[in-house]
DNA sequence: GAAAACGTGTGACTGTGGTCACTTCACTTC
DNA sequence: GAAGTGAAGTGACCACAGTCACACGTTTTC
């Protein structure tokens, strides 16, 4: 199926570019349509393709050493992913799969450089995405540094508070959540102990489940304060 | 101090520039001297200047709850530091301490925006950059995911052993290793227990000590055998 | 509407790694 | 060479989180 240069459009990455550019790239991409569960992206192997999602839901998974999957971050219709080997030929770390029937776009990475020359929109919005991935695997990185069970788990629901959109983030809801088990892989804590911090954090009345879909934070400030108590 | 063209013309990262862009560069540059200990960049704080070293050593390092600080990188002559908040101004997370009395420049970054614009070269480099430390600092956090602490500990060594410069590299000799204190703070583990782990590696002949200043890695198989058995 | 699958809750037991409190060793600096 | 300093080594103790085993509740699937 040919992409069209409307579609193209849509991507919020690709608006600076000129309509000649949008049909150079339109030219050499690809749709393709992937069903649930199947691999976008293989972790550690380096691809030759960007992938823009315009239908359905992506995550970038990582697996551990027992086989087990852990999410890191979900991809959304008008994002793409798949960015980190433009230049090097190394690909990412992490695999990305579809959690859903998915349609993408498949951009070859050499088309993707053409079109970062002309556009220097492109080049600083790259650049800013980069950095903000640099500083959230950093900010990861102090968590699991963090001795006291409790602290790494607040802080880990502090951090996917942050990132909700704004109007969860002001009411305090955390949507679809990981599960315990995700969260224990996340944090390097046994499903079990996560169980038991939420059972503390929930009479403490610090957070509240709200069905499987969402998870409520009823006291921020307890949560920051649990969370920056770090040690002990 | 004037910055002269000759001056950066030293940098790698600044190769592509045409003698007029460097020219350009140097102007709005100035050069500053820092003694040992002091801090270069402020974690956590934008940063007006990239920080390009030309004498001396630098380290970024990051801070723990409890005001200990961890070594993350080095920064040796012809490197650079601080390109983080380059096009968004937020920093980076870390700090850089100069760790003997050195020189830096200190180059504006909307003169770097400015340079970066006429040479696709630097926007290469840059954004290699940048995908090489997310899959250090990706790598780093699937280390601290692992449960067993020889195998963290054996992890982090066999990624020192790589970030060796060829020659040691060969001969397996990790120079100017951290104390066990920092390992330990970088693996979330204690002082002792990491000292307890290299006494196993020690009998059992998978490293050994030459004085302060190197870690020889005699048997790299077992090392990486180690830090892959991971979990148990 | 069973049956299956999955996520959560909980108790009992255990082992590992943290803590504390030393000593020993290596390297500076008088 | 003595004194001082910072890192490394070591044993005893014990709390905390992992493991195992099972019950319970919800959601999916046929």
């Amino acid at each position: 199926m040919a992409v069209t240069v409307e579609l193209l459009k849509r991507f919020p990455m690709l608006q600076s570019l000129s309509e000649q550019e949008l049909e150079q790239l339109a030219q050499q991409s690809s749709i393709k349509s992937v069903s649930r569960r199947a691999v976008v992206i293989n972790g550690g192997v380096a691809s030759d393709y960007l992938c823009f999602l315009f239908e359905g839901r992506l995550q970038g998974v990582d697996f551990t050493l027992d086989g087990r999957e852990v999410g890191l971050y979900f991809v959304e219709p008008g994002d793409f992913c798949g960015e980190l080997g433009l230049y090097d030929k190394q690909g990412q770390p992490e695999s990305v799969i579809a959690l859903s029937k998915s349609q993408i776009i498949l951009m070859p990475v050499s088309a993707v450089r053409t079109a970062i020359q002309g556009s220097h929109q492109m080049v600083e919005s790259l650049f800013t995405r980069m950095a903000t991935r640099v500083r959230k695997l950093s900010a990861q990185r102090a968590l699991l540094g963090l001795s006291s069970t409790v602290a790494r788990v607040c802080g880990q629901l502090w951090m996917m508070l942050e990132e909700q959109d704004s109007l969860n983030r002001r009411e305090g809801v955390i949507a679809y959540p990981p599960t315990h088990q995700e969260l224990g892989i996340m944090l390097n804590l046994s499903r079990e102990t996560v169980t038991r911090v939420f059972q503390t954090l929930q009479t403490q009345e610090v957070v509240k489940r709200d069905g499987t879909t969402r998870l409520l934070v009823l006291d921020e400030k307890s949560l920051r304060a649990l969370f920056e108590a770090g040690d002990g």
